[in-house]
DNA sequence: ATATAAAATTAGTCATGTCTAATTTCTATT
DNA sequence: AATAGAAATTAGACATGACTAATTTTATAT
């Protein structure tokens, strides 16, 4: 029951699909998630189907089995896992380490992803935030609401992110935006929800909505 | 210019052969070493001919390029870092961390070996005993003798394994030999060339000349 | 020198996982 | 209910990297 890496990365995919929308998971959706076309998923599907790591229903659309969940769970625990490796130990920087992981994530090794996590010290959350999946695979609740849901004027602490894409965390970088700088929502523009917020009490910047979307932040209780 | 799987694994494969026998290396031989038919070994040598990562001769057979080379050694030096990490850090056994190196050695990243080897602190030996090429390409020469090269009498130590096989491997741990061992050869039998040995200094036990050929050595200076 | 065995090569097949180009099936709107 | 547009599906092609089954070349022993 070995899985190609294919195989791996749609598990992965149609996992984070389902977890953000909570529904099964279109062909299209799961096409541009991966950057393949319609007809490649569709034949991958039926592989999937066939495995028993899938269901998938042409009205509804693809979602996992227990088994399926379960080697999905497993490849999310590795990356994250190997971000914390990758960031602390190797000190390589934010925007370095999903690509890595992303290579890292697929090493096959029974006891490898428990290794890791003792090694680690058994983190909780991965360096952009995201809950590492524990032995069992549980998932603690994610830490933090988006910065697009925080009221006007109150004092924010980032502790994620929610796109892990080099292209927004270099984007970060370049603002000096990492877990642990202080926000505050100054004004939020009508017309098109961008925003206007203050990064570590310095100066004033304007963020697009997406942005907002794609932080994770708790109030710090001012 | 990424280097598929496959194509990593043929240069690794060259790279090992040409080290031992110091000429070039034929198709038969290469197709024994990766488990391959000779058709699918003409094959990709045809295609890494092309890419310019292997001189191949008919007549001689295969080598490397100066490219092709860097490009092995670049997997060799991956390799036996990962080892180091998955040994000492990740507390993996002798026979484990071979087969999980075969799969880290392919994970690109321009900067991670340098990185692996600051966090390991440099280390010149991987946990087989065998040389971890610098920065620079450089492999020191390798340390230790072969068993079958020792006299008779006298006291040794071991420094390496040229088989990193888990079968040895496995081997090796019911013997209860490890790096740091020591071993004295008691006596040789002519008809086979298999050997007495004795292990810390305990019982004497009986083993083969390929064994004698696969345990690096110093002498302790008894 | 020649027969035999070993090694190398060629030709053609196959599985995997993509793709493009139709075609069919849904879905939403009028 | 008819229909346009979106989504899903099918059919067929292709690259990769394996394979088997001949066939040719090379080396070796008599």
């Amino acid at each position: 029951m070995t899985r190609t890496l294919s195989e791996e990365n749609y598990l992965k995919a149609i996992f984070h699909l389902s977890r953000n929308s909570k529904e099964k998971v279109s062909i299209t959706t799961l096409a541009a998630a991966l950057e393949n076309t319609a007809a490649s998923v569709i034949s991958m599907l039926k592989k999937l189907t066939a495995k028993e790591l899938v269901d998938y229903d042409k009205k509804k659309g693809a979602s996992l089995t227990t088994v399926g969940e379960k080697a999905a769970i497993d490849i999310v625990r590795k990356h994250r896992l190997w971000e914390v490796l990758l960031a602390e130990k190797l000190e390589f920087s934010w925007e370095e380490i999903h690509d890595i992981a992303e290579q890292l994530e697929h090493v096959h090794h029974p006891e490898l992803a428990d290794r890791l996590d003792k090694f680690l010290g058994f983190p909780q959350f991965d360096p952009h935030g995201h809950p590492i999946p524990d032995i069992k695979g549980n998932i603690s609740k994610i830490f933090g609401t988006l910065l697009s849901e925080s009221a006007v004027g109150v004092e924010l602490e980032v502790v994620g992110v929610k796109d892990s894409s080099s292209m927004f965390l270099n984007y970060l970088k370049k603002l000096d935006i990492k877990i642990g700088s202080k926000l505050k929502v100054e004004q939020i523009i009508d017309f098109d929800q961008s925003a206007v917020i203050k990064i570590n009490n310095g100066g004033d910047i304007s963020v697009s909505r997406k942005f907002l979307e794609s932080i994770l932040i708790t109030s710090t209780g001012n």
